[in-house]
DNA sequence: CGGGGGCTTGAAACTGATCAAAACGCGTGG
DNA sequence: CCACGCGTTTTGATCAGTTTCAAGCCCCCG
């Protein structure tokens, strides 16, 4: 089943015909394992295949000034490359953060299934339109919190979207990242980013210990982050758990 | 000829039938006008129309942590709200800096004309992805680079892109926004923004004044931003000026 | 002529960066 | 089993870019 994940986190934003389910389930596929650092595309590339992350994160990164500044996270589900089936240049590294599995599927297969199919392609560039609404977010972020609110709001990203695809139990989930990797996202020097991070602790709003992150207050930390989901874009009906045992 | 500009703008970007740019131009749409700080779609709305800039900006901005936080500008052939017809509601306010004059088309005529033309719906959706692209060059400008780089690459990109939809003439452009608009656009104080184009003038980089921004060193002006322009995938056969032609 | 918005300038305060080093955990090889 | 080395986290001290506060100026508009 190693479209599981996508399938259901396209479910968690659209409703999807069992025809276009199983267009989606039978797609022809090659799988490729990273380990940590492991790029799965490079900045200049111009890929033939689109990735589906089947388990791990990648980070969308680039050099910037000096930095190495991180645009995106991608969870399970996500295929963070969709756009290069219309804009063929990647202008950004793809990277393993940890070990990671992701299925490849070629575009010359991709395409014909969205002409097959409106309401496939209507799902995938909803897709990416809600993978845009998150960059605006990402810019509202940086460009507007200072660094308390602005880490908390990665977190609560984070819980929300690994929510929709069943990786959220129990306020936990598990993040193979560093705080450098914080700091290259939110912008903040590492040194920064630990305090803050010792801060979130101290206010008991949540753990970060070996790789799993506990929220302990959710409500109160989406308070600090003024986090709201909606841009998230998750369709009500269908419960996240719910939308898992369906895709199963 | 309400939609020239739109026609001009998808041009830049994508290959378009003759008949796709008939399908554009017979469009039925209404058209509004807006006067300095109108709002052409307000957060929370559900809008049933696109809008399509046909003079003037628009800005996207919302209030984040007490600051008005702007997340993009839109200028002529640009739809900003071209997302609704995928995710309904508006996460933001779209505002008209200076006057500025919007055709809207209504999504129950965008959607059956999308639905006949494969090459539309690649064309709108690629649209959608360079705004998306467009979003990740903010992020990193805002999360990598220091004040004076960053106000110089938002100067490039507008540059740029007034330049492929006609509208950068002898090195100049009209940008009727405040300095407190490119404040909150890039994440600063007012004050900041001012001795940063203190700087910037004094470098002999640009000048400003009454609206108008005359690019003295273009080439200068990009190395000090780290700008580089391939990030908005304008097509390159097609000169600018020619697009432009090609479509009045 | 008055008022207001935008631009400009100066001084003080502060958030977050930088530099430096120590502590910690973990895998590797001796 | 211990020693070593490396990457990550943590801590302290200093530094600097940017913010904030406050005031004055300019110019357009009523």
């Amino acid at each position: 089943m190693p479209h599981r994940k996508l399938i259901a986190r396209l479910l968690s934003v659209v409703e999807l015909s069992e025809q276009d389910q199983v267009r989606l389930r039978d797609m022809p596929h090659l799988i490729k394992t990273f380990r940590d650092g492991d790029f799965a595309a490079r900045q200049g590339d111009s890929p033939v295949h689109c990735a589906v992350v089947m388990s791990g994160f990648l980070s969308r990164q680039r050099i910037v000034s000096d930095r190495n500044q991180i645009s995106a996270f991608y969870i399970p589900g996500d295929v963070p490359d969709l756009h290069t089936l219309h804009l063929s240049a990647m202008d950004h590294d793809l990277c393993s953060e940890g070990a990671s599995t992701v299925a490849f599927i070629l575009h010359s297969h991709l395409r014909p299934i969205l002409m097959a199919s409106p309401g496939l392609t209507n799902a995938f560039w909803r897709e990416t339109l809600i993978q845009g609404a998150i960059y605006r977010e990402w810019v509202e972020n940086l460009g507007s919190r200072a660094a308390l609110p602005r880490v908390a709001h990665l977190f609560c990203e984070l819980a929300t979207r690994l929510e929709m695809v069943g990786l959220f139990h129990n306020g936990s989930f598990h993040l193979p990242i560093t705080q450098q990797d914080v700091a290259n996202a939110c912008g903040l020097s590492t040194v920064h980013v630990n305090r803050t991070i010792q801060e979130l602790r101290k206010m008991g709003l949540l753990e970060w210990r070996e790789q799993i992150v506990s929220v302990l207050r959710r409500d109160k930390l989406e308070n600090v982050a003024e986090f709201s989901a909606e841009y998230l874009h998750a369709l009500e009906a269908p419960k996240p758990h719910e939308t898992m045992r369906a895709a199963e």
